[in-house]
DNA sequence: GATATTTACATGCCGCGGCATCTAACTGCG
DNA sequence: CGCAGTTAGATGCCGCGGCATGTAAATATC
């Protein structure tokens, strides 16, 4: 039984590749890329959200947040009903940039492409996504902070 | 296409499940899990050996193995064929650790089957595994150090 | 409406990994 | 042999994430 090794070794080298392609080309790592997609697709979200669906810490999306407001990205907006939260929107950079990555991107889905048949990769997909919603729905593996 | 995405969320979700486990069951990370497990394998690898497994940078595997040791788990010996290098071997209590260890690893798998039926799991496992296959033939995703 | 609890997030500390650099040792070629 | 280039891995610095804690605001309880 060797599914959680070959899911495991996969995610490590296909993240490894896209954080270079994003390094490389954007300037950005894999993770911010993949905040600021989420943000285009979920505009006015907030630090919970984000937290939520990465299942990672509170405190490290905070932070994650900190550093692209910081590069201009991303903009706080006070959040009119509940003024301990903020909304987060995308910049006009920021939209520029996940624009230019999302193209970067689809290296990634190239290779994997590349190297799977369509029926393979269909299977896989159709397993993962079933895995997936089975563990958000459980809120199975959400650290702590 | 949404492979990509529901593989990492995925393998971050059951990573960090493993990790928890590990944690408060044993003191240990998930990722010094499989390094023992990897080393009991492979007795007698060497850092490079392990850095090219885990897709990982030689220091970072270096470092881990520095805390392996001082743990009382992990030797170096002195690699009579090239001097530079040591042969990495499980200590007696590292071993016992990994036999451990291996029990708590079962609930993860145990978990992936309670979500996945069997033809699903075994088809998204072979479609991994040829992605993982051609991921380490081509040596993609693989970092600097 | 005052107090207590919970929620949302920010922040500090720590551990770990990446990358760059350094050293020792091995290899190749004259 | 002697030097150049390469290889193995150890180490320092930095960035990032987890966890614990702090703080303000919202909600529940009386």
């Amino acid at each position: 039984m060797t599914f959680f090794s070959d899911l495991v070794r996969c995610e490590t080298r296909l993240y490894n590749s896209l954080n270079d392609l994003m390094r490389t080309r954007h300037g950005i790592a894999a993770s911010q890329f993949e905040s600021l997609h989420y943000l285009r697709d979920h505009p006015g979200a907030r630090v919970a959200d984000l937290a939520e669906f990465f299942a990672a810490g509170v405190g490290a999306i905070s932070k994650g947040i900190d550093r692209l407001e910081g590069r201009g990205w991303v903009k706080r907006i006070p959040n009119p009903a509940d003024r301990r939260s903020s909304l987060l929107e995308l910049t006009d950079s920021g939209r520029a940039l996940v624009s230019d990555a999302s193209t970067t991107f689809t290296t990634i889905t190239e290779l994997i492409h590349a190297v799977l048949e369509p029926e393979h990769l269909d299977a896989a997909t159709q397993a993962l996504r079933m895995l997936r919603a089975a563990l958000e729905r459980d809120k199975i593996g959400i650290p702590v902070g």
